[in-house]
DNA sequence: TCTGGGGTCCTAGGACCC
DNA sequence: TCTGGGGTCCTAGGACCC
């Protein structure tokens, strides 16, 4: 059997760790740049804040003290996420970590999967604080379906076993045909449009009909949810194939000068990515566009891919390479809203192609990229930069209502007056 | 006035190969 | 006028996920 472990409303709950008078308040988190809301506490929603509503939608609340807004705070999330899947990797040696608030668990052998799923979920709360939900099912699909029944009509216990086909079908017909991992805004109207409305409807679908609608995509969803296994419990993170840093800009930008210290970050940001996980990459993608959402402003949208001679990491040569490539695609006269730098065509750092006539690998690059890192790593992240990257910092992000790095930053502890 | 960011997988079709 | 068969690789686009 396999577990989906689940934290509730998870931005939400890590922020209220550290502010407890919030406990019970309505609380939204806020994606980049103050944009949209991206997480919300169940009062939230029950004051009829919906998910991705932009941000100007909910300032009356917020200045009203009705609703409490926070900018997303990615360095706190991220370390709180790996405090629960420290609590899980006591439950299981067989960790999914599928996102940044979930994970699979297999819990083969497990006899009594209530109580264990109980306990799972009590010792993440008394380890980290975060509450979580748990659904226990043969598989991966069924499992988030089993873990979602909880969070809606199980809050109490937090868990739900599907373990006899009576409580699979029951489950499966209090699903909304939409709620099924995989279905999407497009396949839930193809699949209403054919008369199926609950996730039990579509298992009684003939097999063939989905294949030719859905690809094989489909046809694993409607195994699994017949309770035959078709995806399995991943251990290993996989190297990324695409690595992405892009960002939309606090106020708009007019000149090359920021837009290319913009852009430096965001290739340093990738390089660094790249390192990380050991890869070099073949190509730079550099994109840049106004804002599509203004009606009356010019609009221009371009992108380009540089292929690098040597598949490399270096923060210098992926540097150099998109501000070649955003060189050829700027364009005076426009408002750029957001740009973005894409490594693609990633390979192991060990495994690269040498070009036919370039020199040998440069060790001494690879020497300066490792002391760049650790110094950054050591000394709080990024204090170290290549010229490009500048120090203006014009094009920054919004994010005005930011909380503390509390776990990660001795000068961010909470501190307590009594 | 305001609208996130970072990924995956699958398929179809074109280019190219023998 | 006739004009094979069987592959691989790559890319763009569409669907989805959190």
């Amino acid at each position: 059997m396999i577990a989906l472990v689940d934290c509730n409303n998870f931005y939400v709950s890590c922020e209220r760790l550290f502010a407890p008078e919030l406990k019970n308040k309505p609380v939204v988190v806020l994606s980049n740049n103050d944009g949209c809301v991206i997480a919300r506490s169940d009062e939230a929603k029950e004051l009829g804040v919906k998910m991705g509503v932009s941000a100007f939608e909910v300032k009356d609340l917020v200045q009203s003290g009705k609703l409490q807004a926070f900018s997303s705070n990615y360095v706190l999330y991220g370390d709180l996420s790996n405090r629960v899947v420290q609590t899980l990797s006591q439950f299981s040696n067989e960790i999914e970590v599928y996102s940044i608030d979930e994970s699979f668990l297999n819990l083969q052998g497990v006899s009594d999967l209530e109580n264990y799923a109980i306990q799972i979920r009590t010792k993440v709360r008394q380890c980290t604080g975060i509450p979580t939900c748990v659904g226990v099912a043969s598989t991966k699909t069924l499992a988030k379906i089993a873990s979602r029944y909880a969070k809606k009509n199980h809050k109490e216990t937090g868990v739900w076993i599907l373990d006899t086909p009576e409580k699979i079908e029951q489950v499966l017909r209090a699903t909304p045909i939409e709620d099924i991992w995989g279905v999407g805004r497009r396949y839930a109207k193809m699949l209403e449009a054919y008369n199926m409305y609950t996730a039990f409807d579509f298992t009684q679908t003939n097999e063939h009909w989905v294949r030719a609608k859905m690809s094989v995509v489909g046809q694993r969803m409607l195994y699994e949810l017949r309770g035959i296994p078709c995806l399995s419990v991943d251990l290993v993170n996989e190297p990324k194939k695409n690595i992405c840093t892009s960002r939309s800009f606090g106020t708009m930008l007019t000149q090359y000068g920021p837009l290319s210290e913009a852009v430096s970050n965001f290739a340093a940001a990738c390089a660094f990515k790249l390192r990380k996980q050991k890869s070099v990459a073949n190509y730079v993608h550099v994109f840049v566009t106004t804002n599509p959402f203004s009606k009356h402003e010019k609009q221009y949208f371009n992108s380009i891919t540089i292929t690098l001679p040597v598949a490399d990491s270096d923060s210098r040569v992926i540097i150099k390479n998109a501000l070649l490539g955003l060189s050829k695609i700027y364009r005076d006269g426009f408002k750029y809203k957001k740009a973005g730098v894409i490594v693609s065509g990633i390979v192991p750092e060990d495994e690269y192609q040498l070009a036919l006539f370039s020199p040998n690998p440069n060790n001494n690059a690879r020497k300066v990229m490792e002391v760049l890192d650790a110094i950054n790593h050591s000394n709080g992240r990024n204090k170290l930069k290549l010229a490009a990257q500048g120090f203006d910092r014009t094009w920054k992000l919004k994010n005005e209502r930011l909380s503390q790095r509390y776990t990660t930053r001795f000068d961010e502890l909470l501190v307590i007056n009594i």
